[in-house]
RNA sequence: GGUUUGGUAGUUCAGUUGGUUAGAAUACAUGCCUGUCACGCAUGGGGUCACGGGUUCGAGUCCCGUCCAGACCGCCA
């Protein structure tokens, strides 16, 4: 028997019981006359001690053992004379007997301890030994009870887990896909689900009304820190129901993990329409922990021969409260800021509301002093605030301001872990239109329906069309999104002429789907989570990378198993592909 | 594809206007130490300054290119 205990379960009921332990040397303290040795697995730590003067032969191997060697040890429970309250196993320690070395190992290339001397790509290469400190297993236990509970709360509400296939067929809407050469059919390929859609539907087609699974989703995309070539999303359908039900099931389940998980009791989620959100925050998923709402300027401030104001499509601005003391310096950073190539603004305009009432501002020459006081009146500004604005084409100097405004949330620490702030965003846009390739594309997918009401626009004037579509927004993430979808063939099939595909195209590659709903389709519709941006909000996690146990790069490779890499000529030639010299070669 | 930051000891980093033998901390090794828990003290080993080219009397430092890594934009129905 490898152990009667872990390391992280004796306390002082233990103590003069006889046990046996097993783990990594996490650490040895050599005193001479005595050595400690921190014994370290999963459940925690646990002190062994060593006495030259009892067993000086134990006290000697003891003193070989170096970092991360794995061993068994079987000894007495005894009270500390100095306790440490740091730790669960504190009040105690093992007055070892027997040592036995199950295996050695080299020093790691990092520090294996909570705040580790490695780097990012050292860990990743190394991630097994990552895996092994505490932050990085916390982040993954937490992931466990989620999706425990997430488990938990669907099944109480009957809703049942089917999986669904991985090889499935590739569509050319949306993300890239990865693909899988077939061998048995030489020259087609299967392709990884972006999400596993069409199936949930089919599954409601099937019967079965409440669907959910945790499910693996590939994209074909470049990365970032909230985005992995393979994720994991809490994917769910239900039939019969029309947004109302989905909203408030899965507003549910958002407060019951957070109850259960975080003790966090949330009020009822604000809905705001896709329309106001761009109004008041210029984004889509607005981060509402703070308000410093956008205020648009009209008319007022056309008349002043002021060209930027004059040529703009768009004036707005935000008020900063409190920052009338920023510096010639802070503003010229945040000007700087705003015409990074990123962001895309040509210049920022600040009116300071001084605390002593005067105004100053970088339009000065051309308004007055009452018709700053005017402008600062809009913004409802107080004395010592600072009104920041831009000016130029709509979308660019609304999202500008949007990344403005989260700026001026960071500067002003509104943006605190552990507040959380849901909201829903309604009523998106069936359409957007593409400049590039003349067309209109899905804004969510192919398969979202058009809100009744707005039906009759869908010839005449489809961009101004609303879906009956929501993402679930926290904190400035978007943490889910979903739909009502069309079950009825005919107005699927009029939706995928809209999008440009012709009638061969929707039947070659929808057809299934639009058979299906031939065949008694009821109304349904559906939501999918971001699991691993869900956890990583609830951890305070910086990138999904934390949360996930073997995440990739940012080049989308796999640091430690060095994937992807060629392949034999053998595995080619079976599959019927020839590779084409690239230009690097 | 683009913007931007970085690459120096096992690791994390510093390195001044381009100037002698490239430093610190930590880790590691050895010795001393009987209550440590970030143990302490002493000593020691450890460097292809990412790679290639250029400027220069002289390059870790300046210039060009390549590679690698991070953040972001595009992209992500």
């Amino acid at each position: 028997m490898y152990r009667t205990h872990t390391c992280g379960e004796l306390r002082a009921e233990h103590i003069n019981q006889t046990i046996t332990l097993s783990g990594w040397v996490q650490k040895a303290r050599n005193l001479g006359g005595m050595t400690f040795v921190d014994l370290r697995d999963r459940y925690g730590i646990t002190q062994l001690v060593f006495d030259m003067e009892t067993n000086a032969s134990k006290c000697e191997e003891a003193r070989k053992l170096g970092r991360e060697f794995v061993i068994q040890v079987t000894g007495k429970v005894a009270e500390r004379s100095n306790k440490n309250s740091k730790i669960s196993t504190g009040d105690i320690e093992i007055l070892v007997d027997k040592i036995m070395l199950l295996n050695s190992s080299e020093l790691p290339p990092f520090t294996i301890e909570d705040e580790t001397d490695g780097g990012e790509e050292l860990r990743l290469k190394y991630r097994y030994l990552d895996l092994r400190r505490r932050p990085v297993r916390d982040n993954l236990m937490l992931r466990h009870q989620m999706a425990i509970e997430v488990r938990k709360y669907m099944d109480s509400k009957n809703f049942i887990e089917v999986e669904t296939p991985v090889l499935i067929k590739s569509t050319p809407e949306g993300a890239r896909d990865f693909v899988v050469p077939s061998r048995m059919n030489q020259g087609q390929f299967y392709a990884l689900p972006q999400s596993p859609q069409v199936f949930k539907q089919l599954l409601m087609v099937a019967g079965f009304d409440r669907y959910f699974q945790i499910v693996k989703c590939f994209r074909d995309e470049d990365l970032r820190a909230d985005r992995q070539p393979e994720f994991t999303q809490i994917d769910c359908e239900m039939a019969f129901v029309e947004q109302n039900d989905i909203l408030e099931t899965f507003e549910g389940m958002t407060k019951h993990l957070f109850q259960v998980i975080k003790g966090v009791s949330l009020n009822e989620f604000p809905r705001l329409s896709y329309q106001n959100a761009m109004k008041y925050y210029g984004s889509d998923k607005p981060d509402i922990r703070f308000d410093m709402k956008f205020v648009e300027l009209g008319a007022e401030v056309r008349k002043n021969d002021f060209k930027v104001f004059d040529d703009a499509e768009y004036i707005g601005g935000i008020c900063a409260e409190g920052c009338a003391v920023y510096t010639r310096k802070e503003i010229d950073q945040l000007t700087d800021f705003v015409k990074k190539p990123q962001i895309g603004a040509t210049g920022l305009i600040y009116i300071r509301y001084n605390t002593d009432g005067t105004l100053k501002s970088s339009v000065d020459k051309f308004f007055s002093e009452a018709e700053l006081k005017n402008i600062a009146a809009k913004f409802d500004a107080k004395q010592g605030d600072l009104i920041l604005i831009l000016a130029g084409k709509k979308e660019k100097t609304q999202s500008a301001l949007s990344e403005l405004r989260l700026e001026m949330g960071n500067r002003l620490g509104l943006r605190v872990k552990g507040v959380f702030a849901p909201l829903w965003v309604v009523d998106f846009p069936l359409l957007e239109w593409d400049e590039t390739s003349q067309r209109y594309y899905a804004m969510h997918h192919p398969f979202t329906s058009p809100k009744l009401e707005d039906l009759h626009l869908l010839d005449s004037n489809p961009k101004d069309v609303r879906a009956n579509a929501y993402d679930l927004v926290i904190n400035g993430v978007e943490i889910g999104g979903g739909s009502i979808r069309i079950h009825d063939d005919s107005l699927q099939q009029k939706m995928f002429s809209i999008l440009g595909f012709s009638p061969e195209d929707a039947e070659y590659q929808f057809g299934f789907l639009m058979n299906a709903f031939k065949y008694g389709a009821p109304p349904h519709g559906g939501v999918a989570f971001g699991f691993d941006r869900w956890v990583a909000l609830f951890s305070g996690a910086d990138s999904i990378r934390d949360v996930i146990a073997f995440p990739k790069n940012n080049s989308g490779r796999d640091m430690m198993i060095d994937s992807p890499s060629l392949i034999h000529q053998l595995q080619l030639d079976e599959l019927g592909i020839a590779l084409v010299p690239n230009k690097k070669s």
